[in-house]
DNA sequence: CAGATATCGTTCGCATACGAACGATCTTCG
DNA sequence: CGAAGATCGTTCGTATGCGAACGATATCTG
């Protein structure tokens, strides 16, 4: 399904982030060593900073491909995460989905211009804003969960099943 | 040394990104299973992508502490792959550190800005900009590798010698 | 050589992502 | 009650991150 992994399908190429093949014919300044070591023993590629970031690239990738493009995976953390606890004050839900005060904010904003959440102040506290899933949000929810599970899916696709398990038992480990 | 992990140091509780502990007090809606699904068999905590992007986070939190604030870890990539293959082309360069085109130029305006790197147009092919390391970048890419390292230690500190082996494979394969 | 195609860098728009500062509100403690 | 401290939402500035469109240039093909 997801065969060529989406790079480089044909004879032309694509404007997208991907490793360039091979070592394209540059010398790697310093030289003199046989072992894979670029420079004073810290190559770039094996740092899990730089990693993650691109296990994350891939990622959303695969998720605009399952989702066809509208809904964002904080956008869809967001509905998911609604409809799992129901409604919740905006910091909460940031702190449930891990984002920043700024962030959920924009991020509820945009939902709200779709009419996929509601919003409403708290009368025991005027101070938050208590959000929750519109009928159309979680009609929305409902109808791409398959989409969900799929992006999942194939971002785990070249692992087997035990190296699934270690890999999220790592992550949460790190989180 | 990163002992509480920077997180609710004492008494009062600093503004950023993390979890709510425990599930204080909030019905999950949908309720009847035993099992630790919270709706539908979907729970967004246990999703690759969730896990990668808090994984991220926590990375950036470390990497920033270890670096005191300046150079990001975008911006390290750039100088730490500048100092690996040498003089490069903004977009072969953007390529090797996992950067759109239009992320690179910005990453490399700024490190730019800062005399970090020279640009000079490619006299055989003038579509292209050359990247390269300034003296200035060349020195303080050597003085911040310490720091690098502590970024990568401090991320991966909670998991054992073959946990790290593992997961490094994994985002790799993932990539 | 000339047209088609590909590549490179730039720009624009949009969506995260976070620190910092601010005012409004709630809680706590004297 | 009243001041101090904590929490909530908003706003601003900065930095990624990427798609799309554009013009300039290089390469390929007939």
């Amino acid at each position: 399904m997801f065969g060529n992994r989406g790079r480089d399908a044909g004879g032309y190429r694509r404007r997208r982030v991907g490793r360039p093949e091979g070592n394209g014919g540059l010398k790697t300044a310093g030289d003199g060593d046989e072992e894979p070591v670029g420079r004073d023993g810290y190559v770039l590629d094996e740092q899990v900073g730089f990693l993650l970031r691109q296990a994350q690239q891939r990622h959303a990738v695969l998720f605009a491909e399952c989702f066809g493009g509208d809904l964002t995976p904080t956008q869809w953390a967001v509905l998911a995460k609604l409809a799992e606890i129901g409604e919740c004050s905006q910091n909460l839900l940031g702190r449930y989905t891990a984002m920043d005060v700024a962030t959920i904010k924009g991020v509820v904003q945009r939902l709200d211009a779709r009419h996929l959440v509601l919003r409403r102040h708290d009368p025991d506290d005027r101070r938050q804003l208590l959000i929750s899933l519109s009928a159309e949000g979680r009609s929305v929810y409902t109808a791409r969960l398959a989409d969900a599970r799929r992006a999942s899916e194939a971002t785990l696709a070249p692992l087997g099943e035990r190296e699934r398990a270690i890999l999220l038992r790592c992550l949460r480990t790190l989180r």
